[in-house]
RNA sequence: GCGCUCUUAGCUCAGCCGGAUAGAGCAACAGCCUUCUAAGCUGUGGGUCGGGCGUUCGAAUCGCCCAGAGCGCGCCA
């Protein structure tokens, strides 16, 4: 099926094309002024820029030859060029009834699907996921469900921080307190994260500590059986550890590979650079120098004087592994906003190197969650706060308002705790979508599990009231029927339906979830406003009844899937504590 | 020092390839449960869009200048 707007569009498209008007400027957007019209073209508006012709006179000509057209109710032409358009009820009645048999409600897929691969994620060995890691995964997931809803094929890469001097650091903290690693293979997560905090301390203040933990990175990399062995089993643990925290986000990757499985292709970056004689050898490293400009740009170290790699080398070789073995035609990392000087750089090499030739490498970066003093945030005594006490938390919050389990039937403690669940994420989740990712936000506890307003729990509220009713209507044997539109809060919850497909299609091109979060909040919202207008049970009609209750479904079905893509579940039913 | 990003209602933020009366949520205030889940709905108040200059018929949006904030700038990742 066409989309309302792009069936519109079509319309004006003729229109422009066949009085010789650039075609570019002939599209429709949602009123501004939805006491006027429905939509507006401000085509005659640019028009005449160029033309250097009266606004008027242009709208008028468009909105004349628009005015014969049988969907169209009204077109005028208003203050300095706007074109007003009208459609007439049966019009957007029937394009709701395609929509609401059409399995992808409106969204067409893309006409030249891309293999794309998405890194996000970005945890590391011996670290537990912590408030920081939640944007790259609750970002990084949906944008993965919106490129692959729109038909791309997404390859997902966690991208591992499993190489690096971390890995050195702890293994020689592990010598330094056991005298050797025979230990290694009894310890857990926990362990492993301790050691690692207590090596992190050690290397700041003891230059020499630091010393022998490069040193050991650089032998571990360089194939030391031992210290290759001991590593394996700090990654296995990690990954678990990892594993749970990403299962409960709901977040998921095709691929675990990490910076270690770039490794042998790290040595091939480096002969390719030497051989294109675009690496040069400075203090001991091999370094790329970058163009200059009014911009800083520092060289990329592909070696380290130690004979260490460094990490953009990891990720310059990624790339080309990614191309290579992945045929990727795009590659997308949802990371920290901070990076975006080394993607630059990272990107750069690799278009020197022409090791991913028409591949568009795209960085989405995110801002930090913040404190009250608007500095990333940290927990009362510095440290960063652990996701998992975090969902605990809004889980706790969300608990409180529940039943307790048995207390409604069929919600004994296993569905009460789902319920628990599914709410607490959404209120987590939506709180971080909502806003664009690029800018960083406060953080603060209450709004992960607040219900009211812009809100997760809101949206699945209305979804939970629509399943209610259609609950009730299949126990009365009431049938949903051919969407009608009489009133003035169908006609609007319609057309708010039919911009589905824009929201998701700008969501994709701009890699930004937070346009589907507004839709789904204000969708909602229109909806409980016709709840409030329009009785579906206690319709005028039959005729009426069947309608709405067909409407009311589109709705649940759009919300639904709108809250996919944000990677947040609907509950059939909320239920809430007496 | 150089560069990037930002400054919109009391608070948190949308809107930004120029367009009509600058929008939400929270907070405040006033209403709405004998009718489909009140985690809801309706209404009210609240703004020199950081400041200035410029381009334009028209600027929150584009350009320049200034002020303030955040972030980043070779061997951590």
């Amino acid at each position: 099926m066409l989309s309302l707007e792009k069936q519109l569009n079509e319309k004006i498209k003729n229109i422009f094309k066949t009085s010789g008007f650039d075609e570019k400027f002939a599209f429709v957007k949602p009123s501004d002024r939805p006491d006027l019209s429905d939509f507006q073209c401000n085509g005659a508006l640019a028009l005449a820029k160029s033309l250097k012709q009266n606004p008027r006179e242009i709208g008028q000509k468009i909105a004349d030859e628009l005015a014969d057209d049988n969907d169209i109710e009204t077109v005028s032409v208003d203050g300095p060029g706007f074109i007003n358009i009208k459609l007439k009820n049966e019009f957007v009645a029937q394009n709701m009834n395609e929509m609401a048999v059409d399995s992808r409600l409106g969204c067409a897929k893309t006409k030249n699907p891309k293999t794309v691969v998405m890194d996000f994620g970005g945890p590391n060995v011996a670290k537990a996921l912590h408030v920081g890691h939640l944007r790259s995964a609750v970002i990084g997931e949906s944008i993965r469900r919106i490129i692959d809803f729109l038909g791309n094929k997404v390859i997902s890469d966690v991208h591992f921080g499993d190489w690096g001097t971390p890995m050195g650091m702890i293994l020689s903290q592990i010598i330094f307190e056991d005298g050797d690693l025979s230990k290694v293979e009894t310890y857990d997560i926990e362990a492993i994260s301790a050691f690692y905090k207590k090596a992190n301390v050690r290397c700041k203040e003891d230059e020499k500590a630091a010393e022998t933990a490069r040193l050991i990175t650089a032998e571990l990399q360089n194939g030391n059986k031992e210290y290759v062995k001991a590593w394996k089993h700090l990654r296995a643990v990690s990954v678990n550890a990892v594993k749970e925290n990403y299962d409960e986000l709901d977040a998921h990757f095709d691929l675990w590979l990490g910076e270690s499985d770039a490794h042998e292709m790290c040595e091939k970056i480096v002969q390719i650079a030497k051989d294109k004689n675009i690496s040069e050898v400075d203090e001991g490293a091999t370094i790329i120098r970058l163009p200059e400009t009014n911009k800083p740009m520092p060289p990329v170290i592909l070696v380290k004087s130690d004979g260490g790699f460094g990490y953009q080398l990891t990720d310059i070789a990624t790339i080309k592994m990614r191309v290579d073995d992945l045929k990727a035609d795009e590659i997308i990392y949802v990371v920290d906003k901070r990076q975006s000087l080394h993607f630059e750089q990272v990107f750069q090499v690799a278009k020197m190197l022409s090791i991913a030739p028409d591949v568009n490498l795209k960085h989405v970066g995110f801002g930090t969650v913040n404190g009250a003093d608007g500095k990333p945030f940290k927990t009362r005594d510095g440290g960063v706060m652990n996701l998992k006490d975090l969902i605990e938390m809004s889980k706790n919050k969300v608990r409180s308002s529940m039943p307790k389990p048995d207390e409604v039937e069929g919600y004994g403690k296993a569905e009460i705790e789902k319920l628990v669940s599914e709410v607490a994420m959404a209120a987590i989740k939506f709180q971080d979508l909502k806003n664009t990712a690029a800018s960083g936000y406060i953080f603060d506890l209450e709004d992960f599990a607040k219900f009211d307003g812009k809100t997760g729990p809101y949206i699945q509220y209305a979804i939970a009231r629509i399943n209610s009713i259609l609950r009730k209507a299949d126990e009365s044997g009431a049938i949903q029927g051919k969407i009608i539109i009489f009133e003035n809060d169908e006609r609007t919850l319609a057309l708010k339906l039919a911009g589905f497909e824009n929201a998701v299609l700008r969501a994709g091109i701009d890699k930004e979830p937070s346009i589907i979060a507004d839709y789904a909040y204000s969708l909602a919202q229109i909806f409980s406003s016709f709840y409030n207008t329009c009785p579906i049970m206690s319709a005028e009609n039959e005729q009426v009844k069947a309608s709405r209750l067909k409407l009311a479904a589109l709705v649940r079905d759009v919300l639904k899937q709108a809250l996919y893509l944000l990677g947040i579940k609907a509950p059939e039913k909320m239920l809430k504590a007496n």
